[in-house]
DNA sequence: CCACATCGTCGAAGCGCTTCGATTCTCGGG
DNA sequence: CCCGAGAATCGAAGCGCTTCGACGATGTGG
């Protein structure tokens, strides 16, 4: 395996020459960087990487904490994995994989080895233990998921507040005036998510601008558990004439319960979902949707890293506006 | 941040015997141990991974090629990089993520910078192009996925040819002679992908054993896709009484397409799904399933890759044994 | 009681790269 | 015509670790 010096000597330059032309750290004749050029395409040329980040304190790879434990949402964190992996590319770098369970040890363990430049964590919660860690670590670190303190720390995330109104609007715009909304499991909320009450507060704000009666329901991932809160949000308002639904494992299964209590959707009941673009139009029936852009995230995310890793940039909280996609569970009353 | 040298002098030893501590290489008394753990654990020292994979010549990274392009096995796939990077963690190794589009490309860049000291490569296809750069290199391999020719590299994979005779074998026993097989969408038969053709060997050995007809249909993933193939086999085969299921994506609507063809499911049909566990009891319906067990390949792909680090270990191929589970669609007839 | 392993430790030589002066040469302005 | 600035290149000093050979001390068998 060719090293630097094989290919200074071929190209009858000193190392720090090669060195010069690889990073352009310095000036370098166009003839010499074309005879370096050469040799190090004849001779297959890769630097090592560990001498690389031995000499130089860049490793150019991050380090990625994605959940992996088994659970509905999966395909959203592959999707957001590809567009980290993907990003980081583009930007010259490598993505480390870490689970949840490495939990502080594993932030630690990266960061004080070295391995990675910077640190992508997914999944934080309100008040997530890791946080603390991250502050003291001098990686830089982009957070998915906005947590309650957030000082220091840069976060990136879909504005679920914004969202919450932007579905409360549209259908208030329709003429809904009672709605049910289908949360997800209950643990989520008791685990203090974030996302999860930033979106109820956007609901709410919302339905009390609007003048719309809004009643709330968790919803365990599973037909029993979809039967049970819709059962509870039609007591709560018998009369309701439109779903927000932000759990996506219930919507295959959605149209079926409401069937069962005589609502057809979307003749008797309206949905919007708050869900990926791709789960939204395979269930049968295409739901009018809010996506959760975890492409955009999982970009963004990297391109907020990468600026901090020169100096300590400053932090940054960023939300991505919501996108809403009308499709054929939200029809326009009027128009009948 | 504390070096070597650091934690060298607060123990009274030099920097050689700290190495010999921390990689056991050498025999070392059990009072200087104990005061260099007791120094690095004051100093909260972590070696430097960039100068330890200069010095070393070992990253302790396994490179993992995962395709991350959006499809219906996302969650195998996910499972099975779980598998992978626990069972890394637990040789004390980390997991770079690659995606197939790098194709042979980063291959070679990872390998040949020495980045990473293994390559687990997923979603190997029969005729592979990455299969010859794989064995030019020097970096062991493992292959997810048997290709056609394997020489020289080491993989594993679910014996998919005995998963198909499980199969039948299974629904013969119980008393079945015409069955019918819904696979994958045409185009991965087009690509040949091994599995897909070893499970169609595995079936037709064992209906000609055990005296079974069986009609077989490629399957596109979605509601139109599978009631083709449904019509097909019903055109085939009207008495058909079983179906051997290789399509997750398609067991939540196969009762319901059932239905539509007066076809109740289990009692005028049964059904056999060859997907992981967890996919085969979340369709409202158990189905009895040959699991793809993407854990047991990610924790045998890492433990081979392992194997081969030190020296040149020979290349095995490993094919994992199938494993059905009888849950509610294939009752026993002549329990009746 | 000596030759000789064996044990425990140290010092030094790299591993392959980046980067910081230093050096040489060229050129334009005063 | 001289000086200073800039361009282009080189040499050498690390970066923090592993590992080889060496060495004193201790134990062992003849």
């Amino acid at each position: 395996m060719a090293n630097i010096a094989d290919v200074a000597k071929a190209a009858g330059v000193s190392a720090s020459t090669v060195s010069y032309v690889l990073s352009g750290k310095r000036t370098i004749s166009k003839e010499t960087a074309d005879r370096v050029h050469r040799a190090i395409r004849e001779m297959d040329y890769r630097p090592n990487a560990g001498a690389r980040a031995l000499a130089s304190a860049r490793t150019n790879i991050i380090g990625l904490v994605v959940p992996l434990r088994a659970g509905q949402n999966v395909p959203v964190v592959m999707e957001f994995v590809a567009a980290v992996v993907t990003r980081a590319r583009s930007h010259d770098h490598d993505v480390l994989l870490l689970t949840q369970d490495e939990g502080v040890d594993g932030l630690r363990r990266v960061a004080a080895s070295a391995l990675v430049d910077a640190l992508i964590v997914m999944d934080v919660q309100a008040k997530d233990p890791r946080l603390t860690a991250l502050r003291s670590l001098d990686t830089p670190a982009v957070l998915i998921g906005v947590p309650e303190r957030s000082t220091g720390l840069s976060a990136v995330d879909l504005d679920f507040a914004a969202a919450g109104s932007r579905a409360i609007e549209h259908l208030a715009e329709l003429g809904h005036r009672r709605i049910g909304f289908i949360g997800q499991p209950p643990k989520v909320y008791e685990r203090g998510t974030g996302y999860a009450e930033r979106l109820l507060t956007g609901l709410h704000t919302a339905a009390a601008e609007h003048d719309v009666t809004l009643s709330v329901a968790p919803c365990e991932s599973s037909m029993a558990g979809l039967r049970a809160s819709v059962t509870q949000l039609l007591d709560e308002q018998p009369g309701l004439t439109a779903l927000i639904v932000h759990n996506e494992s219930v919507l295959p299964a959605l149209r079926e319960v409401l069937l069962e209590r005589e609502r057809r959707l979307p003749d008797d009941v309206a949905v919007v979902a708050i869900c990926p673009d791709d789960m939204a139009s395979s269930h049968g029936i295409d739901y009018t949707n809010i996506a959760i852009p975890a492409d955009e995230l999982g970009t963004a995310a990297v391109d907020m890293v990468m600026s901090r890793l020169p100096g300590k940039n400053s932090a940054e909280t960023r939300l991505l506006a919501p996108d809403l996609t009308v499709r054929d569970t939200t029809p326009d009353l009027k128009a009948r």
